[in-house]
DNA sequence: GTATTAAGGATATATGATATCCGTAATAGG
DNA sequence: CCTATTACGGATATCATATATCCTTAATAC
């Protein structure tokens, strides 16, 4: 069970893009390049933000992406359920039903206790990431980032918006 | 993303083994017809559950499966991986290092914010899982259960063990 | 000795991730 | 207008992994 590369370039984007200035575009060309990563496959992350509301897209010359709200306001959890989706890893097929011994007609009021343990499991996945917001991997970032390295890639951005 | 079928597999035939009387085994075929899930295909979680010292296999007629420790020392933490491996959902490709204003011999003191942060959901993860074990899950399982399908359920494994 | 079992290798098939290409509509600037 | 540029979405190709089956081997109970 693995995440797409998606959720790692998404959640990168989204960083940059939470470093623009007001009303800045950055376009997915430019993103592309900065990560080092194929223009035509990032732009579908990309559209799937975009579709979740998350980023807001601006054609033209010109154009490009910026965040759709505040980078307070967005959280890991949003992102990553923009590109993976929202449902859970853990998906019960049921198989309690072709048990042997059980009647055919017999209903279950409660999901199975195995499906409930493994959704809890991945509830408390989506709660870490739900406490994580964009803002606070900027401030993060600031902080681990060497401010020569920082200060250089903030001007590259720039000059593209 | 998503787990495999049989992380799922492994987890009921768990919970039946853990129902098992002291030094009783229950063959593949058996496993398989209870779930209604194919022999061949269950047997090879049951080899990975068997590697990682979570079920011990006899062989010959009379053979089959049973716990390799007390119920209460296997979580679900424990089949999830033995079945689904131990790598994190998040797989960080470094995609920092491709910044075109990064220094090429630059080298980094610690993992990226990004992977950080989700590393740390997915060991959240991992600790919901752990705090699971299979005497807990048949606690619940039997206030769940219907007590005539429980007891023609455990009748129906007995004939077989 | 015979039947039965776990174990593991080899292989086929299906599904989803990764990647590319193209057409369309919108927009900025000349 | 006209042109270049952009996001967007559809179609398709390629590759990795999950799913599934088959076969051989070694151990074991009877």
């Amino acid at each position: 069970m693995q995440l797409k590369n998606q959720v790692e370039w998404a959640l990168h984007c989204c960083a940059i893009l939470a470093g623009l200035g007001q009303d800045r575009h950055l376009a997915t060309r430019d993103l592309a390049e900065l990560h080092g990563v194929p223009k035509e496959y990032l732009s579908k992350a990309l559209q799937a933000l975009s579709q979740a509301g998350i980023v807001e897209g601006t054609l033209g010359p010109s154009g490009g992406y910026r965040l759709a709200r505040a980078a307070g306001a967005i959280s890991f959890l949003d992102i990553v359920e923009a590109v993976e989706g929202r449902q859970s890893s853990f998906v019960c097929t049921e198989i309690r039903k072709n048990n042997p011994c059980r009647p055919s007609q017999m209903c279950d009021d409660r999901p199975c206790a195995i499906a409930r343990a493994m959704w809890a499991a991945d509830e408390a996945w989506r709660k870490s990431l739900r406490g994580v917001t964009l803002a606070d991997l900027a401030r993060t970032l600031e902080k681990d980032i060497p401010p020569a390295l920082w200060k250089k890639t903030r001007q590259w951005v720039a000059e593209r918006t």
